[in-house]
DNA sequence: TTACTTGCAAATTATTTGCACGGCA
DNA sequence: TGCCGTGCAAATAATTTGCAAGTAA
């Protein structure tokens, strides 16, 4: 279910999130350091809940995890997405790594689609006068799983 | 900032609503006959406080609110949007009226894009054996207003 | 040193649920 | 009449905040 991003070998992503992590001004402490190598390694939105799981030795209070995932939203080196659970996901930003999302609506499991359809609306979206732009295609169905 | 639905004049698309309504089984009460209203009378994703507000005139529990369009979506005459924060928006489908949205991260509006560009995603989801699709293109960036 | 981070406990906020009453079909 | 819909109060659950102690630069 975990997706590389085509485009590095993993250590160097995690190298270079670390050095957008400085370069933002943020300290490098080893909660960070942990958060960014879970999601650089393994490429897809995770809820807080299980990025803290994913810290496997690392002893983090969840409030640390929620305020570690602001910081580096802020940063702008995560995304942060909400499905429709009321549940915030946070994924890598990963800029040569364009993709959208397949969201299972029943078990909520979240497949990545390697594709780039959104070139024609973000231009759209600049002659209405929005800047900034980041934009996100979330496809809502039922999986393979769930659908039997 | 409300846009109307281009295909049906504004009248039409809420008895067709009742109509629907009344398809799925669920009995037609004042309050939902007047959350129906304003949701195809004012285009556009709404949260349950601005739904609320609009019900101006009748007074109603804002639990009941809730419970309406919990049950309006699950008969598929509206559709649940979470745009990051935290707070559910709704908004009636009109299936002969695709678009998109365009979110200002800042102060939240939302305008429509009226647009298509989702069939080749829906392509490749069917092939990855997603049934059921629904779909939303969210555009997100600062708009004219907070970009100032 | 000094400001930025973290842990712990408590507060907040949107949303949900239980139960009793009232109204549509 | 009988089930569905609604109001009210209380419960949940994710997320946020205050404050004191710890740590990277």
């Amino acid at each position: 279910m975990a997706t590389k991003c085509a485009h590095s070998e993993e250590g160097g992503l995690h190298k270079a999130a670390l050095a957008r992590l400085e370069a933002s001004g943020l300290k490098l402490t080893p909660v960070r350091r942990r958060i960014l190598s879970f999601l650089t390694r393994s490429h897809g939105p995770f809820t807080i809940e299980e990025i803290h799981e994913g810290l496997s030795g690392l002893d983090c209070n969840l409030v640390t995890v929620y305020r570690t995932l602001a910081s580096l939203e802020e940063a702008g080196l995560v995304r942060k997405y909400e499905i429709g659970d009321r549940v915030a996901r946070f994924e890598y930003l990963c800029s040569e790594h364009p993709h959208h999302h397949l969201i299972c609506t029943q078990c909520k499991k979240i497949e990545v689609l390697d594709a780039d359809i959104l070139s024609p609306v973000r231009k759209l979206a600049r002659q209405r006068g929005f800047v900034s732009l980041s934009a996100s295609v979330d496809i809502f169905g039922l999986c393979e799983d769930c659908d039997a």
